[in-house]
DNA sequence: AGCGCTCAGTAAATCGTTTTAATAAAAAGG
DNA sequence: CCTTTTTATTAAAACGATTTACTGAGCGCT
């Protein structure tokens, strides 16, 4: 307990007399908008060290009307995003956005899925917000664009018309279906979850499609994505049970897949001898399955980074395309998949 | 484009004007803090209805003093936290805090680790702190206690004078040890990082401890942090290259468990049938490895929720104890060190 | 000398709230 | 009926920075 009891906070004004100069200089010195005589800007940063000056950034936002925080959200719900997985994949992004941000010294906030996402807003002022996949009428999507909050969406929003980060479903689908075919499959079912997200129609679309083109046989199965987990490995085992045959899976949701790698185990079918499985969001899950499930490299990290540049773009008023690319999507072959 | 091309924000000023009164009243009837008429509250409201009025948060915070931020860090270097795991300890307390923080009308903000995150504190204006397992002169804990943040540490700081959530390592370390003896092993090396946190300190103390009162071998194994797991991995297999014979193994951190795994493995062993690994944290990795490894239930969420209350606590200057006990630790016995 | 121009610095206005001190009106008390 | 007290409201002063408009001083150039 050395020092003052009570220190009061040291502000511009204090610096400035110490300085002997008035608060405008100071400010100026700071900032450097302004040019300063660098004899005065010497007396000022020494008054600064002197008395330990610490600028009040509340202060500061409230002359230049910026808060330098942009927050990041997800609309799941508690019930789908609370697993590991989900969370996983917005707590990745969030982290390297996180860091993004704090390189252009602005603090991210953390909104995560919870009942009333809109009350929490109405409490914040950010400048700008990044959103994770949204959904149909997403009602956190809805609530910052009312109030004129520059938004930018990660992965398509269902009005196109949003700016946002397009993730390549259709590419992953591709990749991840002309790997089984290399590896020999061709009656694979898709495994996915049901609700309205760009994800779920594209892969459904391409994989509908190119099943039509090549031939193939196709069979969805949509699922809940509550408990997607035991979801999966229960509608799975129900299918063989009932005489489902197939050479490999194509289940986007790494929480799925574990579920269905359950649900082959019990069944006695050897990975990937008698069945190739592969996934979409390569997370802890997808790397720690035994065997390791082929997946996708999202590059989440640079997603992550390539939105919070354009968000901060767009709250500088600088204009961006609606539309920006993610970085190409690669496969990750692995054991589960390959046969050598 | 429908609406004003530019709208000015409105402010209480406007609703006053509208409402026909001062703005010191609708202040009053927002906050509550002094009686307001019913019939001009009405009126009031109805204005801000009409205008569509949003208090402006950071002048607010400037009139306050209050910023309703906090802050939570992880000081551990970017080489360690990155992988999945350290990050995944990190986050699931981050998601839990920032739900507990959110009801109370506070934002969350997420500093992960960076390379020099005293200049990311230099930048932002938070009421409090969490700050996560701080290694013995911990910059970012300085930089705090410096700037008079109230702070409060998640595991023992070094200096235990700090107010903290008290993770409850020796009695984690009892939970596994007394857990292993149950399973037949008496053998068991410990490995663990090198880092000078209370964790390693008390486990090792504990297993010593313990060892000595037991008349048990004891065999500590020391690990650098950065890539735990490919580190873990070599050093178990030379270790055994050399002749370490072992019916157990206790590896607190997960990312270290799954490399041992990956040893034990590799040399043939069967788990649990020759060697019993149980691990501290219950990450995704202890859930998913195969078999699935005995490990702790922290109840982080629970954690972070005591801390985040503690927390407020100390800002609005209430006394709080120096150190919070954390909700007692559950041990999770699974396939990787049970017989049966 | 007079004009224009840059340079450094200052005083004062401003951002949108909350809070304090003052006030008018109404109620209560004698 | 004249005080006191209570109640509801208001005008004005903060909060701590940035920014605008203004002021001299110094300098170069006809």
């Amino acid at each position: 307990m050395s020092g003052p009891i009570t220190s009061r906070k040291v502000t511009v004004t204090d610096v400035a007399r110490r300085a002997k100069v008035s608060p405008g200089t100071v400010s100026n010195a700071l900032s450097g908008k302004r040019h300063v005589n660098a004899e005065t800007r010497q007396r000022i940063e020494q008054a600064i060290e002197e008395l330990g000056y610490v600028p009040n950034l509340t202060a500061r936002q409230m002359r230049t009307g910026r808060s330098n925080t942009i927050a990041i959200a997800s609309s799941m719900s508690v019930g789908v995003a609370a697993g590991p997985s989900k969370l996983g994949f917005l707590m990745e992004i969030a982290a390297a956005a996180a860091i993004t941000a704090l390189e252009r010294n602005t603090a991210l906030i953390l909104i995560p899925p919870i009942d009333n996402p809109q009350s929490a807003l109405d409490q914040l002022s950010v400048d700008g917000a990044l959103i994770v996949e949204p959904e149909r009428d997403d009602p956190m999507l809805e609530t910052l664009i009312r109030r004129r909050v520059p938004t930018i969406c990660i992965g398509a929003p269902p009005e196109m018309t949003l700016p946002h980060v397009a993730l390549e479903y259709s590419a992953m689908a591709n990749l991840l279906i002309d790997h089984l075919l290399d590896c020999g499959s061709r009656h694979f079912p898709l495994i996915l979850g049901q609700s309205d997200r760009q994800t779920n129609r594209d892969f459904r679309a391409v994989y509908l499609a190119r099943a039509k083109a090549e031939g193939r046989p196709a069979h969805i199965i949509e699922l809940p994505e509550q408990n997607a987990e035991a979801a999966a490995e229960t509608a799975l085992r129900q299918q063989m049970e009932q005489g489902l045959s197939f050479d490999g899976i194509l289940v986007p949701v790494d929480a799925m897949a574990t579920g269905v790698m359950r649900a082959l185990r019990g069944a006695g079918l050897n990975i990937p001898g008698d069945v190739r499985v592969v996934t979409r969001y390569d997370g802890l899950r997808a790397r720690q399955e035994t065997p390791a499930l082929t997946a996708i490299d999202l590059q989440l990290d640079e997603v992550a980074r390539i939105a919070t540049e354009a968000l901060a773009q767009m709250i500088e008023q600088v204009a961006i395309p609606p539309i920006i690319k993610a970085p190409t999507p690669r496969l990750l072959a692995r054991r589960s998949s390959l046969l050598s």
